[in-house]
DNA sequence: TTGTACGCGTTATCAC
DNA sequence: GTGATAACGCGTACAA
């Protein structure tokens, strides 16, 4: 099947003028009489005739259009951050192009290279969590393409960045398990590479020195598919439980490691919080449903998402190659339910 | 800021050769000199040639990609077939771009115009709640784009459908409440112009009547934008709790509508299933862990999406036009948890 | 074996 | 006020 468009030679020759003219009168450019414009618009309007974009990018080297990269978009916070994108983008005149790499490298290259291939005027992107070459982005952004990175963040590349702070709102959650009497607490993390990962286990890490604890490398456990597989996350989980001191609380990087570390201590009896506290990053709208409420700290996913796409469309809307490079950093969220409190209930 | 291309124009300046040349020895066609071949493909190799497929667009009228509109991606039935989709779109060399319609006409329309003049090869639709004038579906299905629908479907269109068997899982959920001791169930559903809705209607009836219940339309609820809203749904149930014959029970019609319901009557310290039962259209993965555990009618999301990828790409490969459409009708699943076991606890 | 010319849809430039 | 032409990047029919 083929998709035949109406052009602007249809009308043309409809009308009986050049392409020329028909493409002034649309513009309404001034050097068209009054009546050619009429006749024009009309029949246009008539046949339903849409520009091709298409030849539009050709020649004009641009599309209006921005492309987005994240690592699954089923993730409530990528999905409220694509809303807050969407929101700026399209009363700026954007489409937005969403793609997902679920995590795999090999995924975000081709994405990336779909992305700029198709001549979007820049991209947002947050990286896959197997992500730690960045050649795919530094080129890109070399050659001109406009990027800016959000939540997980690349420190290599000179670009606008906006982020989360993963510090002190890892260090809010793990001082709240400390206050609420929790002495062992155990950090269950994304890939080790990921800047969120990093900075998370450094607010984590200060919680516990802050407060006399020491922080012990055994019961801290990496994730290198974000906990996208139950397994990664029990094998996690597990390797906690064994330990000779068990941890009696844990504290997660993420709502798919966070979920399914209830799943498991769920699945093995292990009664929350009264035989283990737990919080975790989390932008699930259903966190106060679960059985027990859960404890999170939330990202303002909706206000990342717009500050990243304004900072995007600014980059692409400037004449000259921006020099000063801002890193936005917004205030995570801590919210205390009964997953975090020992003793209750 | 301007992005860049390598071109093969640049390749034949380089190499003192001519354009078409150079689009020869890349294609490895058989009239190229060996010589020829190697040191264009060597130069394009080095300067990371690629083909621009604005260009091939404009040109072939195809751009092996295909367009997705769902109502929101945040939505889990709609994430989980989104992979499917890309599952199938990448094995067969098609790229997928992703837009929702955040339940608006508008937004709809714009997001199918975007797709068709970005001249995707075909598109694939859930047309939004509001959605009741289909003349941009038709209009374009006419003027030959391939259109699949998927979940929510379209009679008015002479395309492939996919949808899952609405009527059987409505008809199961209802039983089970039947069966399980409900008397008096109310039906929380969506818009009332959508099939799924009308279908999950039929056999939520069909099942009260074969029980020896009858229908009462004063117990039935529609929420015009899908539960997107929380007001929506807290209104609806104001709406039945309100009824001199209160509902002993609550059929809900989708993910946002079941765990709005569920929230409303936490908030109301109404307590599910003692004081009402509930059940639900639900692809949430996470419904095992909420307070209490929450049953549900799970759609085979994930396979809705190959299939319906399967099909789009069928018709956008055969020569001729299809004259003959397939509705395919793939079954519910019904998880049985806490939250509809009268007695139970 | 390689080069020239054309067309996809559009707009900017120059000519009339 | 309107028309002809070139250009965006590519592939291909035709010419050499």
């Amino acid at each position: 099947m083929k998709f035949e468009a109406v052009t602007i030679k249809d009308i043309a020759k409809a009308l009986g003028l050049s392409t020329s003219t028909v493409s002034r009168a649309l513009r309404d450019s001034y050097e068209i009489s009054p009546e050619t414009k009429q006749a024009v618009l009309e029949y246009a309007r008539q046949i339903n005739y849409r520009p091709n974009p298409i030849a539009l990018s050709l020649k004009e080297k641009r599309s209006r259009s921005i492309g987005v990269v994240v690592s699954e978009i089923a993730n409530s916070f990528f999905s409220q951050a694509i809303n807050g994108i969407e929101s700026i983008a399209y009363t700026k005149g954007y489409h937005v192009i969403i793609t997902q790499s679920l995590e795999s490298y090999e995924r975000e290259v081709m994405n990336m290279q779909f992305l700029s291939s198709r001549s979007v005027d820049g991209c947002l992107i947050s990286v896959s969590s197997e992500t730690n070459d960045f050649t795919h982005l530094s080129d890109l952004y070399q050659r001109g393409l406009p990027i800016v990175c959000f939540d997980r963040v690349v420190e290599d590349i000179a670009c606008h960045k906006v982020s989360v702070d993963n510090v002190q709102g890892a260090y809010d959650a793990t001082s709240h398990l400390i206050r609420s009497g929790f002495r062992r607490i155990a950090f269950v993390a994304n890939a080790e590479v990921l800047s969120i990962t990093r900075e998370r286990q450094a607010g984590y890490r200060k919680a516990l020195e802050d407060h006399g604890l020491s922080f012990d490398p055994s019961i801290v456990q990496y994730c290198t598919h974000g906990g996208m597989r139950l397994e990664e996350v029990e094998t996690a989980v597990q390797g906690l439980l064994q330990q000779p001191l068990r941890p009696d609380a844990v504290f997660a990087s993420s709502d798919k490691l966070t979920t399914n570390c209830m799943r498991y201590f769920r699945k093995e009896k292990i009664r929350v919080p009264e035989d283990m506290g737990v919080i975790g990053f989390s932008n699930l709208d259903l966190t106060d449903l679960l059985a027990p409420p859960l404890s999170v700290v939330r990202q303002p996913a909706y206000e990342m998402g717009r500050l990243a796409a304004e900072l995007l469309i600014r980059v692409i809307e400037s004449k000259k190659p921006e020099t000063a490079f801002e890193k936005r950093v917004l205030p995570a969220e801590l919210l205390v339910r009964e997953s975090s409190l020992k003793g209750k209930r």
